[in-house]
DNA sequence: CCAGTGATGGGACTTGGTCTCATCGACCCT
DNA sequence: AGGGTCGATGAGACCAAGTCCCATCACTGG
């Protein structure tokens, strides 16, 4: 086995979605994922802490969105600071090569209760310091929260949408249109 | 060791959550566990799918949330449907008597990585059901899904008051306190 | 008293995940 | 060129979760 070749968690990750997708998550085995890639099984849980991760490894959100809020325009109501950050989120990860990965990735997610799980955990996580990094800003607690949990909203459709489209939008004026809309669905009442 | 027992499952989920205050949910064995409850490890699975759900099993507040939505009185507001369907489950589940059981297994779910994820996708799961309720009452879909989050929201508040609360306050009156806030703090942009 | 049924026990087996140690390759230094 | 160092990898033992199959026991009804 050729060692020292570059990328091996990316190899791995790739060799994972491919596997993933032929014969489903619960059917492919970290070995078979290791033997694709040309490593082993004790580089594999080297890179990922599990099984799971392989699919989530690539980049860190939630350091991206907190950073783009803290930095968001300081008089800006707390969901436009919330678009500001999905903004950059969207530049930096959510970009045009990536779409199709991106959309091959989450039918295999979709497809699996273990790794939706996983998801779920980080969606609570990022709304999580999405919330705190609001109330650094100055907006109070409560308020905080609500427009993170709205923000975590906006993002799963803007990005359900740029998924599915098949006209390539950019992900960025999908975010700020779906926030336009959840702002009036929450005004409304 | 004696067979026959009643309460297979309850003498379970009791033992667990002890020996996972004792000695913490990685560090104990579903053999412990099956033990401590005079069982075996195959009667464990044969009434749990995996170690988590052992915490979980009691209770489908699914149901109850989503039957509550669907019969509050149809003129509602969406949250107003929300906040009845909150009642009905406190009624239910969050009982006084229920609250040191509750504190304790939060406690455990809170310092375990693998059990926060599983209450995380229970809680996605909950909140999409709630939207598709909300939805079924002719509520449109996304104004449905900003209510179910807030409706969320405003459990996760209710639930840790209800729990801390030295007094002991009611569930019911807890949330309907929370909702009030929760949408006074939408509105408010 | 006996047969049937359902809950339990027992144990083999696969896989995820941990840990430790050996090994290899590249790079550096003389 | 050659030896030493260091980081990345391989190898394999080991444990616990979870699956599966079958034996066994207790209770029931005839």
């Amino acid at each position: 086995m050729a060692r020292w070749q570059p990328d091996a968690p990316e190899r791995l990750a790739a060799a994972a979605l491919d596997l993933f997708e032929e014969h489903g998550y619960e059917n492919t085995t970290v070995i078979e994922i290791a033997e694709r890639a040309g490593l082993t099984k004790s580089t594999f849980f080297r890179y990922f802490p599990d099984k799971r991760e392989v699919l989530f490894g690539a980049g860190t959100v939630t350091g991206l969105l907190v950073e783009g809020i803290a930095s968001a325009p300081s008089v800006a109501d707390p969901l436009d600071a919330v678009a500001d950050a999905l903004d950059a989120l969207g530049r930096t990860f959510f970009t045009a090569d990536r779409r199709e990965f991106s959309g091959r990735r989450q039918a295999v997610l979709n497809a699996n209760t273990e790794l939706r799980e996983r998801e779920a955990l980080k969606r609570v996580d990022l709304t999580a310091s999405m919330g705190e990094a609001l109330n650094r800003r100055g907006v109070p607690s409560l308020t905080a929260r609500v427009a993170a949990k709205l923000g975590t909203l906006v993002w799963e459709i803007a990005f359900d949408q740029w998924i599915d489209t098949n006209n390539s939008e950019d992900f960025g004026p999908l975010a700020r249109q779906a926030l336009a809309e959840v702002r009036a669905a929450a005004a409304v009442r």
